[in-house]
DNA sequence: TTGTAAGCGTTATCAG
DNA sequence: CTGATAACGCTTACAA
């Protein structure tokens, strides 16, 4: 692999001139510079990236550190990632699986003088401790969406909000025993969802019923487990809330199996808004909450402190999600309902998430926080 | 932020020792390593990956260049992919987006001296030339299914065999008239594809006929635009073998809002096997190409080779693919295809990508060339 | 067991 | 405009 000593060696100039070619810098002669670019296309020379970034300290790369690659959430995530930081011509160092808060910690550590920031996706409370610990020496920005007030900038969901919008739907439809389909313990979005869905009970004056609420783990397959579980409840719900897409999909697929209904006799509803919803019959009811553009504004959010080399600001922006009204939740049943659709083409993703309708949730909240 | 200077100084040994602890040799004092160890916590210490990596030649990062990040196919393979490099330790560098073989070359420019390997998706042959030229200078595995011969290491999907299966299947059928909905023009995957229909066709009898042979794009829009011309065409065929799954849904869609019953009327079929299409009514008779498999043994090819520094053996390996049978191509109507599958529950991607029914494609080649 | 010193391939700061 | 030369933060002979 030819350097930059012999690249000046062979066109006869200093490498210090070789260097100005490759960084445009405007003071070298027109003849000189081309022949150091003619002579450094046939020694298919390249300034290497690492020299460069150890001198300059600059990486023009991102880390992004997430749970698990897996499912259309996360990839819809990186996406908007990506295209963000590619704008301002910025590459992704992808780092994930990181089950607990220690291999979170030594990957972190691992990306050091690799990266100009980083973008931490945090599901649990844990993790998000490590990253405020980080936040002094490196740029960082978690996407996290515990209730707690973190000494870092942080990119939440609205869970609360969307939870709460999905269940005063339901209420408004006439649902009186509705049932949740609850996250892995420990995720502060599932935690987050629940807190949505009891608070809408209470504010509809309905009774907090621990029957009601059924343990999940975002697994399809558990939402098709618990179906006995949820029919056993006495009295039976009318309504399920599923707290991801998943779980729903699991579920009324179970339930059609077992001739159940849906929307008829059980009302099923999820949150995401993942592309296979649209597919489902009945088209699943759901909260959008928009990954592509979760990626892009925590980009947004991080990229001018990364160039800027310092500290992202601790602040806490929520991105509001969308009550996504189709026909698992039985709102095409009510007749005065203005939230029924027509059946028509959707197209799969991109273009989908931009024009989609559906209602806006109650809150978009945006606030600042410490 | 602290360097190994700083440690040194501080615990009062030279940096070497320092270097030394972190570098797990053995030849350090307990006592001194200790106490290192401690310094370096305290001032928060951590080896900066450049200079690390300037001096070793050794990065632990793979490159992974690719046209786009859209869609399920791509986020399967970069998760094959991401899974199999951290089994080695080594992290992904991202650089998606390459429209064209100029955008490839830069790109693939731009990370020299950060990546020990390269992994490039294209499915263009202009890029599989770039990707040539690079190859004597570091390790790259190709992922490109074009029919030609390439200097360089190339892991291909065998378009070719899982169209022809496809095809031969909607013959054994019984269906005479098969349209083909096309992929983009310069697309090696779709070309390989509208091959194999065509060579199914020549095998069966059937006359070749343009006629049937409709434009498409890869997007579910087109998939939906191009019903009209599908039912136009003088006779109107039984059966139509899309050269995706995401073009095979939006027809399908289309054909049911239009009236005309799949699989009835007109028999649907698709290829990559992406999650909705066992969501779909009916379910999507697809092939198979496991994106997550090939992502894995992408860097299975690469990595003994990036480790060592040394060029990746010009080879060409195929990944088979699969004919799994659902309900959009009628199977199940014909009551002695053995094809026909109970409807169960399926989980949506990871545990199913495993245990899915459907059989075998013709062929499993896997081919040396060069 | 530890220290000294020579790079790795760049960019940046000076002189010329 | 161009050329020496000193960093950047680290690993690794070689010496002690």
């Amino acid at each position: 692999m030819a350097t930059i000593r012999d690249v000046a060696r062979e066109a006869g100039v200093s490498i210090a001139t070789v260097s100005r070619v490759f960084n445009q810098s405007a003071l070298v002669r027109p003849e000189t510079c081309e022949n150091v670019r003619e002579v450094a296309a046939r020694l298919d020379y390249w300034p290497n990236g690492a020299a460069r970034s150890l001198i300059t300290s600059r990486t023009l790369a991102l880390g992004v550190v997430l749970p698990d690659l897996h499912g259309e959430f996360f990839s819809e995530v990186i996406r908007g990632i990506d295209l963000a930081a590619r704008r301002e011509r910025f590459q992704i160092l992808l780092s994930s699986s990181h089950a607990d808060a220690d291999a979170l910690n030594s990957a972190v550590r691992a990306l050091r003088g690799r990266i100009d920031g980083l973008l931490v996706l945090s599901p649990d409370a844990g993790s998000a401790r490590v990253v405020e610990s980080i936040a002094s020496s490196l740029p960082v920005v978690l996407i996290h969406s515990g209730p707690d007030t973190l000494a870092c900038a942080t990119l939440a969901i609205a869970n609360h909000d969307g939870a709460l919008a999905m269940t005063r739907h339901l209420v408004a439809l006439g649902h009186r025993r509705i049932a949740m389909l609850c996250g892995p313990a420990g995720n502060v979005d599932a935690e987050e969802r629940l807190r949505g869905y009891r608070a809408a009970l209470t504010e509809a004056g309905l009774m907090q019923d621990a029957a009601l609420e059924l343990a999940g783990d975002f697994s399809e397959e558990c939402g098709a487990a618990c179906v006995p579980d949820l029919l056993a409840i006495e009295p039976r719900p009318t309504a399920i809330f599923c707290a991801n897409d998943a779980m729903a999909i699991g579920m009324v697929t179970a339930l059609r199996d077992t001739g159940v209904r849906v929307p008829e006799e059980m009302a099923v509803t999820g949150f995401d808004d993942i592309a296979i919803g649209r597919y489902l019959t009945p088209q699943l009811t759901t909260v959008r909450a928009d990954a592509y553009e979760l990626g892009e504004r925590a980009v947004g959010m991080l990229l001018p402190h990364a160039q800027a080399r310092q500290p992202v600001p601790a602040e806490r922006v929520s991105v509001p999600t969308r009550l996504i009204v189709r026909a698992s939740c039985g709102a095409a049943l009510v007749p005065t309902s203005d939230a029924a659709q027509p059946r028509r083409h959707r197209p799969l993703a991109a273009a989908a998430r931009r024009e989609e309708d559906g209602r806006e949730a109650a809150g978009r909240d945006r606030g600042r926080v410490s």
